[in-house]
DNA sequence: TGTTAGCACTCGCAAGCGTTGAGTGCTAAA
DNA sequence: TTTAGCACTCAACGCTTGCGAGTGCTAACA
């Protein structure tokens, strides 16, 4: 199994990993791991008994009070087990985790999913379907962003009122359409003028691009510009500015998160589902991963967002051509086995990339 | 406030109102109005004294006994007060409940955010996100089926291997798409007379007929067809085809329904969450009120779903031009205020016929 | 005959209370 | 440095108890 290039918190004070013995490490690792597997506070008998670190529970009772110093467990009430706290999964996740090869049947299982789909939107349902079902927690996987496209074909249609219904097609063989209100009114010739001509002088370029050769050229020709080039500009400054570009995310299986009783405080699942329908809130979260490559790990309260507590959210962004696309991932309890969550992420963004790159 | 039409259970031993006393009519009504208000078991004591009826709590208590005996309300245990039945909310609706008027603002307040939408998913978007923000519950609208539209324009790009990318414009700025894997190879020429034939030919035809039309006119000139006709109709064989018509709903809202105290147990609560995911079992009962005309009422388990218990669901049709396109409503719980909801729901469906009226 | 007041009874619910057991920190011995 | 022992803490559970809302029944009343 290859290693995963885990992100790092920002600010996290880095490493703390040599104030702490290997022994405290371990002994970390099996508390993480138990609590984890049982969800439960854990205390220093059963960790003494079951951890296989053959050392007495009142040892175990003196390492945990140093790691409660640093602030890596935490005992919920005065005689409790401990508990990790987000410090602890970071450290847990960063150096101590061993992660699970994935189990074959997946990948094939996958692979299979995703044959036959062909627009974005099953691909992406598929693909957020099957990290829901597999890890039974949400999965969401972004869209791709609109600067990525490029033209392939415009095609216009005059609706009355000087409203123009544009469509587009783009990176092949995605369709995506607009209604347009100019302010001179086109005749249906006049329009085909201008797709031929666009269609012509631009296809196969991004479509940012589109638009910034297009204000270019007229700077240049502003004294001899003809109807048609005026046209063009008029329709493209609409139809290619970015602000109504459908950033968007497709989500699925949120209702396992109800499975899990650490979330099950009814109030907070609430904010929790309410933040999926804002949208806008999570999009900004997983755009900061779109930086990033490999594997990226928020847990709980590091998100900067407190709906997210007692969450943590997996990503890896996806690529094509070595561009990066979008990003997808799962979110679930804090408390996830993140030894198998993060290799299946990763390698469904693997295998999006490759799916995506098929298509082209 | 004109009367509405309102839906009865085609299985409902009607009309149980002739065994029944004006006076335990009345007294039902005010208990379910008690009920619906406090969401508590209504007891004889708060009866005689909040409703107005001037009877004593021993005679209420007689009544409701009678009530009792006849189905329509039942008590949870030994010595609480009375909960109306499904059957008692039936009878409540379909012959007690005043309907309270629309709050003036509110018809205004849908109008405005309907204006300056266009596409027929940011229609509906808006509306059930209105249904649900005014009636704090989810609301729900599908979406017109595919029968019902009239081609306007075909576009058609060729793709790798032997597919093609079809853009189907339709009811004046619809758009979809889709990917046809053809037998034959078509270069790019035929496929721009196939669709300058399509588009000269069908215009304005609904494309469950265009489908019909090219196979009458495929058996007609069977002998003489030229190579243009056969494209046109092995094309239009996919393309009309309605096996992949997107009959589908939009959902808002979901989470006010977490809200209700009598649905916060979470297990039922993940079940139905579950069902808005599934989809085909909803779509299935809101088709079936695609029949009926006016408001129709599902009372809890009276729809067929278990899941749905405790759940009320009040529809109404919407139409254009007289055809029923589809339908809109509200899904809550049993205890909610119809009276108030019920004109919410009408009044929002003829406002949505409306809307769609004008975009044509 | 229909309505009302009174009364005994039922049952859910919340508060109070002791027991239990898992877990801790501290100390002293190995 | 590790371990065993001990006193202490605290959530959780079960039990009892009292309260209050509500009922059905009966007898009296208009």
């Amino acid at each position: 199994m290859k290693p995963f290039n885990i992100g790092m918190l920002p600010n996290s004070n880095w490493p703390v990993t040599k104030d702490i013995t290997e022994r405290a490490q371990n002994l970390l690792k099996k508390l993480v791991e138990a609590y984890i597997r049982e969800g439960q506070p854990v205390g220093s008998r059963i960790l003494a008994r079951d951890s296989g670190l053959d050392l007495s529970a009142a040892t175990i009772r003196n390492v945990m009070a140093d790691l409660e110093e640093l602030g890596l467990v935490t005992s919920p009430h005065t005689s409790s087990g401990r508990v990790p706290t987000a410090k602890g999964y970071r450290l847990f996740i960063d150096s101590l985790l061993t992660m699970k090869p994935i189990q074959s049947g997946e990948v094939e299982r996958l692979r299979h999913e995703l044959q036959g789909k062909n627009s974005i939107e099953n691909i992406m349902d598929t693909v957020s379907g099957f990290l829901s079902t597999v890890t039974h927690m949400a999965g969401i996987v972004t869209i791709p962003k609109r600067e990525y496209s490029s033209l392939r074909h415009v095609e216009f249609l005059v609706l009355s009122d000087g409203r123009v219904l544009a469509i587009l097609v783009v990176n092949e063989s995605e369709v995506q359409n607009r209604i347009l209100t100019t302010k001179k009114i086109y005749s249906e010739s006049e329009l085909r003028q201008v797709s031929n001509y666009l269609n012509a002088s631009f296809a196969g370029v991004d479509i940012y691009s589109v638009r910034r050769r297009l204000l270019e050229e007229m700077r240049e020709t502003k004294q001899h510009m003809d109807v048609l080039m005026e046209a063009a500009i008029e329709i493209s400054e609409h139809l290619f500015s970015a602000d109504h570009a459908p950033a968007d995310y497709v989500l699925a299986g949120e209702t396992n998160l109800m499975d899990f009783h650490e979330l099950s405080d009814l109030e907070k699942l609430r904010k929790l589902f309410e933040a999926f329908g804002h949208k806008r809130d999570i999009l900004h979260l997983f755009d900061q991963c779109l930086a990033a490559s490999g594997v990226q790990i928020f847990i709980g309260e590091e998100s900067g967002y407190q709906v997210l507590g007692n969450c943590s959210i997996v990503t890896a962004p996806y690529e094509v051509d070595g561009k990066v696309l979008g990003v997808l991932g799962v979110i679930g309890p804090t408390r996830m086995a993140y030894e198998k969550v993060i290799p299946i992420v990763d390698m469904t963004a693997k295998m999006l990339g490759l799916t995506l790159n098929d298509r082209s």
